[in-house]
DNA sequence: AACATTTCCAACCGCGCGGAT
DNA sequence: GATCCGCGCGGTTGGAAATGT
């Protein structure tokens, strides 16, 4: 028996969001909150799939996003978890607060992994590609070798010291290809995060990072502290309204901020 | 300027998992 | 145990934007 597919084909919009259905998914989530997704477009006044407001969501217009490319820190991030976890992007974003799963695995197919082959490395199994060549020279032919890359990809190694020592090395290696402007910071980092035990076992652990806790978000003064959503939401709306940038922008943090952009470029958009 | 090619990323698709019935 | 249902994940694709010729 086939699945029954996840919504009535029917009717239902694809393609890139508009502002305007950006605006119904983000006012409708901020004043419901997060419920079954089946149920989101209807409710909402979306022709599109549950499933597609889930993505739209969580991808694109959940508030605490970071917008922008991965920095150096972020990539070394990633590449370490990915040594580690492998092709697990919703792992891996779990790890790495204001970014998504498609977002990680977006950046490493387009960056990271041009990179690591710059670099030598081969970015599925974190090993030198010049043993990997050594290796396919003693078999029998490239399409094993990286058929056992998948392999390896999904049964990732335990520990990745030796990729992450012969990136670093490669790294400070090879100024010219170390396009890093904060000399040497990612490994910096990176050591830190290895010496603070606590910051490290949530990182690598199983604890997932903190959903935004919008009771401790540092409001301006002409706003009141939320206990929820609701709350929340309506004061957001009555932001909408204003203009962001009536309320001081200096006053907001990265969440708060990331939530303004998107409902004011919506609302500009929408003009 | 016009066209071709490449890069990038938002969005889609199919599958697997887990909970409910 | 079988089936349904909803969700989340990872791989893939389509097309806009950027870059090259």
């Amino acid at each position: 028996m086939g699945r029954q597919p996840c919504c009535d084909k029917l009717g239902v919009k694809k393609g890139p969001w508009t502002a305007e259905e950006d605006n119904k998914l983000i006012n409708f989530i901020l004043t419901s909150g997060q419920c079954c997704w089946r149920a989101v477009p209807k409710l909402a006044g979306l022709r599109r799939c549950g499933k597609s407001c889930r993505l739209r969501w969580t991808n694109y217009l959940r508030p605490d996003l970071k917008r922008g490319l991965l920095t150096e820190s972020e990539e070394q991030l990633v590449i370490d978890l990915h040594a580690r976890l492998g092709n697990r992007w919703s792992k891996i974003a779990a790890r790495l607060p204001g970014r998504t799963d498609n977002e990680i695995k977006n950046h490493w197919n387009t960056h990271i992994k041009k990179k690591l082959i710059k670099r030598g490395i081969d970015p599925v199994t974190h090993e030198p590609l010049q043993k990997e060549q050594r290796d396919t020279e003693t078999s029998s032919s490239p399409e094993e070798n990286s058929s056992q890359s998948e392999i390896n990809n999904h049964s990732p190694p335990v520990e990745s010291t030796s990729a992450t020592r012969s990136f670093e090395e490669n790294s400070s290696s090879s100024p010219h290809e170390n396009c890093s402007t904060l000399s040497g910071e990612p490994e910096k980092l990176f050591e830190s995060l290895c010496e603070d035990e606590k910051l490290l076992s949530y990182l690598l652990g199983d604890n997932e990072p903190p959903l935004v806790d919008i009771t401790s978000w540092e409001l301006p003064n002409n706003a009141q502290n939320f206990t929820s959503w609701d709350d929340c939401a309506t004061w957001l709306l009555d932001c909408q309204d204003f203009g962001v940038h009536d309320f001081g922008l200096d006053c907001f943090n990265e969440v708060e901020m990331s939530i303004f952009d998107t409902l004011e470029t919506t609302n500009k958009q929408q003009k």
